[in-house]
DNA sequence: CATGAATGAGTCTTCATTCAT
DNA sequence: GATGAATGAAGACTCATTCAT
């Protein structure tokens, strides 16, 4: 770890049950005042209070603030990692189609479980640490979609890292668009749908023989 | 227009040319100090030095902080979504195939015309008055596309919102990736294609009768 | 000057006449506040209140807090400096009898011109900036008193830095006790000639041939 | 004993070897610290960190944070005290060519033991209950060395209190110069004879008969 | 008695905004 | 209109002290 990812480490691990009822009580106040107030109001005060505890104890966990925010946001985006790299392993070898099937219904579990998450962070992915994480658990999923990609039978994959890397931000770019809220009623409803077209549609480019 | 959305409309129309010209000058002094700094050290300060003004001009154009960041984000998606009507107006009527090459060559066009500015401005568009700028220009892009989607000689469309709506979020994803740096190098240079092939085969899928 | 030092900087020379107001009323400010409250409790919004201004004015003329002392220090030390130069230079190529007597009224002149000053900054000079300031200044002043005791001709001193540090100090410390007021009265009115006999004494062990 | 002095008593006599030799590791890390850190960052949690044990403990032994450090600067002083009445008893009587050289060699002894201890000590000393305590050690120290002057055979003084002051002080300043590191190379080497120097001349001149 | 988590007042510092010149 | 010094509220963070375990 180097010095600059270890400034925003935990302070201590919270394996007492009291830390760990205390940790998560500051990831899910931070959730709601991200939500409710914006990154830019999102304070220690605010997240402290909302958590019901005082500035101090925020600090018994945390060494600053965007610790704070980094350990929400990494928290989640490992569960989302998780979700791709388990989706990775379970489709290894099937057709692409199935890929694409188990690809959307993965990612939009783990993005949708919890939407006012998701929506939240996506602020502190912008931010100082954020960018760092977000890039190195990309790469944790790129990597996995693209192995997936590589052992699908039915398929052959010039570039496996460029489609593994357009596929998953082609299903990142509308769940966005959801979570961010720029859409019409409906949307959600026909979402996953839609996006195993779109996936199994462009993967389908890559098919070794035409359908037949 | 209600009262939230007037508070951040400029003070003034920029009639005479000085006003243009400094109203420039704040744009994008404002654009390369959320570059260099960050959002939240992109101060009205810092904006109005590097403009080469006081502070106190700043708010003779602008009635607060937001209203400028506002203006600079609006002036940016006007621009991408004018891209995007001009495309579908360019290509209406036409094939699939040409719509999808259209709207991605336009699209990247815009958006990588200036990449500082579009990345930079991914910040602003997630806090305070962003997201209801965002949502506008969104739903006039959809439209726009929408409408173009069913003029397709070859293609029927359902539910054309939805189409749209994904095929413009699924250009969105992958774009803003490569914006944001995770990405892995040679991803832009083959960016374009790829994402034609994404958008045609998506499209595709709509197609009225199999390709002879 | 290196970085260290460069931090320490006043914001801004203060070269019109209000910032020259504002910046004496900020130094006779924290030299007040120092007195009353001591180093600990002197604070930036202490200072800024008894300077009749508010904390975000002290932030406009100096960088941060030490930088504020620090320059209250400078000021202060370069007068002392200053003295013992000077003084060293009137008296350069005098009798040892006339240097000794120089050097204690031109010291005890500069350090006792405002003694809450003098006692004051005894505080900053340990904390933070302080030192290297304070030694910066000593050296200069040793340089001085070395020089115009190699100039004496009726003393020869083999080791005249050794000599100067020795001299100087021994006047450093009799005064300090002073002004941290840990004396009994009368003990300032016999000061001065009991540092000009302890001085010639000192001096005097040097001396070329005996007294006639 | 007034209230405030009250205040800053330890809570318990170390009667108990535990308490001693726990009171004497809180001291030990208190000067750990204040040398590390400065008294500004010398808090309680890290002086208890270092001293093995918890805070909660250091306030079975100290009322506050400032009665700690009070009692380490009077354990200090104690000992610098202590080896001049030590050093004017036993020179009592003597010629005071022998007293120079013996109260240099004690002052010297006690203040240069532990250079650590008594450099960090200085900011204590500045601090708060420090000047009081100074002020007091001062005065026995004072008073000792007068009434050895007194005894002197060979010399007679008008006003030992304000000989001693000075004589006192003399020897203070120079060492302070070291422990604070003003000095240059060299300084210590020679400072023991060069003070024993400054103070014979200082005393003799106030000796009885011309030496013969 | 020891522990160390919790508290919250108090510090430094920043910055949007105003307004006298 | 332009300027930029002044304002002061607000934020991040620290630390002496307490008290439940």
């Amino acid at each position: 770890m180097d010095t600059a990812t270890a400034a925003l480490k935990p302070r201590k691990n919270p394996v007492q049950a009291r830390s760990t009822v205390t940790v998560e009580a500051l990831h899910t106040a931070a959730i709601q005042v991200l939500t409710r107030e914006g990154l830019s109001r999102c304070t220690t005060t605010r997240i402290a209070e909302r958590a019901g505890m005082s500035v101090g104890s925020v600090y018994q966990y945390y060494p600053n603030r965007d610790a704070l925010l980094s350990a929400v946001l990494e928290t989640h985006l490992e569960g989302v990692a998780d979700a791709i790299e388990g989706a990775s392993r379970a489709f290894n070898g099937k057709p692409i189609d199935e890929m694409a099937v188990g690809l959307v219904s993965a990612f939009l579990a783990a993005k949708l479980r919890d939407p006012q998450e998701s929506k939240a962070l996506y602020a502190v992915s912008a931010d100082r640490g954020g960018p760092l994480l977000v890039q190195k658990m990309h790469k944790r999923m790129l990597s996995a979609i693209a192995a997936m990609l590589e052992s699908a039978p039915d398929a052959r994959f010039d570039d496996p890292a460029m489609t593994s890397a357009i596929a998953f931000s082609a299903l990142v770019g509308p769940v966005r668009t959801l979570l961010d809220g720029y859409v019409e009623p409906g949307f959600e409803e026909g979402l996953e749908s839609e996006l195993v077209r779109l996936l199994t549609a462009y993967l389908g480019t890559h098919r070794l023989s035409p359908e037949v």
